[in-house]
DNA sequence: ACTACTGTATTAAGTGGTTAATACAATAAT
DNA sequence: ATTATTGTATTAACCACTTAATACAGTAGT
């Protein structure tokens, strides 16, 4: 898996989304067994108490699941991915909706940009 | 102004977001004076310190400029306002396309659901 | 001249996130 | 049985951000 990590935001934060994405998009796969936290930590060149942090969360909200010390494994919940899926990428474009007009444009130019941007990085 | 502030990020990033995305939009318009540091921390509910911070931030980008004693103005540049406007759509584009893509989805799906929602909302 | 309002600077305290260095308990692998 | 690996917990130190409480210098308004 490949990290993208920066200081705006709390790192915990950045790796729970970044996990969050790795399953919706499939790269981890439900069932799937996770490195330990100690061999994630150190691909994501992160401390082993801040991961930890980001895979208890992980784990209440039911997205993967512990078993004392075989490790962690991904939910084989596909139901829930598939809801998980949909409803993050309503929250992204909603945020991104909302972000868009606080800049002053309207539906119509927005998409109007965006298919322009899709077409010069295609 | 209507301030919305977290504690997601360092509020006085927020802040500079916000004021910035209120130069774009028109809010506060080229030349116009701004209120002073205390008044808009008052209105954002913020210490006048972190909007002081905000504030020089943004003088330094040229944005907003000071007369020492009587106030700050909104740059009368705009041309230089139109660019930014420019500049910060395509960054949001940008950014929101990533994280869509990160998410599992392609160009059409991501036009198609952005239209779905803009029904949904309108 | 005086007052009120500018922006600016300083110092101290509190908080949350991160790293570091360990340690422990449970179990899979051998 | 022993060893290595798992998740988990604890303590201390460090840093950035924020708030708070002041203080100062310059000037617009009167």
């Amino acid at each position: 898996m490949q990290w993208e990590l920066n200081s705006d935001r709390p790192v915990y934060v950045q790796l729970i989304e970044q996990i969050q994405a790795g399953i919706i998009s499939g790269y981890y796969k439900p069932g799937d067994k996770l490195p330990s936290v100690r061999d994630l930590a150190a691909e994501a060149t992160v401390n082993p108490n801040t991961m930890q942090k980001a895979l208890s969360e992980l784990e209440r909200t039911g997205l993967i699941y512990t078993n004392r010390t075989s490790g962690r494994y991904i939910t084989s919940d596909e139901v829930m991915i598939k809801k998980l899926k949909g409803q993050s990428a309503k929250d992204q474009i909603m945020e991104f909706l909302d972000k868009m007009k606080l800049l002053g444009f309207n539906s119509e130019e927005i998409i109007a940009l965006i298919k322009e941007i899709m077409n010069n990085t295609e």
